[in-house]
DNA sequence: GTAAATTGTATGGTTACAATACAGTCAAGA
DNA sequence: TCTTGACTGTATTGTAACCATACAATTTAC
């Protein structure tokens, strides 16, 4: 067996298991060029080329059922085709992988934001910057308990969000300027989900502007008319005049907080300008 | 069982199927909160946001054994833990899909010089401008047979590439000055493999300058005298001069040819420059 | 001649379900 | 009341590309 090649050899030159030979010998991938009375399968120096082939092809992500077949009937037109086809196969996954990507890091954004910045700012409003923003959004079911929450947030995701795409950027409750000016609270009130990326036309779109917001972070249920007079007090004494309506942003999946809303981390934001 | 939602409802809540209810109650990932005396089950609305947390972390990728020892003892902080370590995992691969993409790229392209350039340049030199290139070499064993040929290849591509790394951008030999010179074709003949990215300091590394080069498509083995004269005739005749070793690269992989070496796509590239 | 290395086959495990088979349960219409 | 269809349950097999392991036979090295 001088110009032979044992399977371990071949393993160990193709950085492969032995398995891995045993495997695509099995599934008629690659075979020894001969087998002696004992059932001992020995290569040849030629088809080392072929291996490496296959493994270049496997290693590209191709499955070995494909491989199986390319090799059936292959030339260079045909392998063209092949690596075309994988390459796209390749950039879709890459897509994917980038969206995935970015719906974590905007729940890591939340998530840090809560976890930080609310310990410093807790019940004290401050001014911040906010990027430009878009929502879906939908009038709650009253009356607004529990129950109705849940069904109202419910039937808004699935109004847009089809599975695969995740409400990654948080979503929460409106406080109407009408119902603030009427110091009703719930008067018109609204639930809405951030949107992860730029939508043009949506009928139930809102797109909440860039500017300056006085902010307020805050535990329990959104329209608690305590912590919005808070916030409309700080604008008054600060000479700021309210821009329109105020968000009750939920911070963290309520999951965390089942059977305690005290858990329950919320940010109030409220579009301003300085009075002239 | 008014307010329960049943196991078919719930999946179509969330884009899963019955089946994968019935797994995540079996792996116990999500149970639901009652069983009826018929075994049937019955979920709450209250559970609908924590299956939306799970299929949110699932479809980030993260396996359910991790999802469920993060349920075990969930927290924000520990929430961003999961989602930064996935976030990871997501980036590389990204970057190890964009390898991929980039060796399929550069795999294709030399397929598709070979599959048209090739046919209306056959036999005929021609100039050509060439980007900068980046080769490991070694030179060849003697004598000069397919066997040597081979043992010399595959030892080169072993002393580089690893298992994962591909020599995607092709190979070939090296017809060097000395030997145009002595019209010894095969002195000092070397074998190299394209590097597919830039590397530093290697002790086996060529650069192959950006400029023009006459270059000539052929079938056959390297080393065939009676093209290296067809070039060396047609870069006199044009008042030119050889600036350099000539490049014998191989467009196909050798697996197209085996046994036919008439079907072996070479390509001749010489550096040269007007003469003055 | 013996021990170590290598080979063979066979089986079970991996992941997150999908598909299927077969039986029991439930509500609605004839 | 009976039947029909929709729904539910459990159980089994299959997927992809191997890896790990067990156990027996064979070869190689000393």
């Amino acid at each position: 067996m001088e110009n032979y090649i044992s399977i371990s050899q071949m393993a160990k030159l193709h950085g492969i298991t032995r398995q891995t030979l045993i495997h695509y010998d099995r599934i008629g991938l690659f075979t020894p060029i001969t087998v002696n009375e004992k059932g001992y399968r020995f290569y040849s120096k030629y088809q080392i080329p072929y291996l490496r082939e296959i493994c270049f092809l496997k290693n590209m992500g191709i499955e070995l059922h494909d491989i199986i077949n390319h090799f059936q009937n292959r030339s260079p037109a045909k392998e063209i085709q092949l690596l075309q086809k994988q390459k796209k196969v390749i950039m879709a996954e890459i897509a994917g992988l980038s969206k995935k990507n970015m719906y974590l890091k905007q729940r890591i954004d939340i998530y840090e934001e809560a976890a930080t910045c609310a310990k410093t700012h807790m019940h004290k409003p401050f001014i911040k910057k906010m990027l430009f923003r878009q929502a879906i959004v939908t009038e709650h079911k009253q009356p607004l308990n529990m129950n109705n929450f849940q069904t109202t947030f419910s039937r808004l995701r699935d109004s847009f969000f089809e599975k695969g795409t995740e409400p990654s950027k948080g979503y929460g409750s409106l406080v109407k300027l009408k119902a603030v000016l009427s110091r009703d609270w719930t008067r018109g009130a609204e639930c809405f989900i951030f949107l992860p990326q730029w939508h043009g036309d949506l009928d139930n779109l809102v797109r909440f502007p860039v500017g300056e917001y006085v902010c307020l972070y805050k535990y329990g249920l959104p329209y608690d008319g305590s912590y919005i007079e808070i916030l409309l007090t700080w604008i008054e004494k600060n000479n700021y005049e309210l821009c329109g309506d105020i968000i009750d942003a939920r911070l963290l999946n309520n999951t965390f907080c089942l059977g305690d809303n005290s858990a329950d981390l919320r940010m109030l934001q409220a579009l301003v300008q300085k009075r002239k």
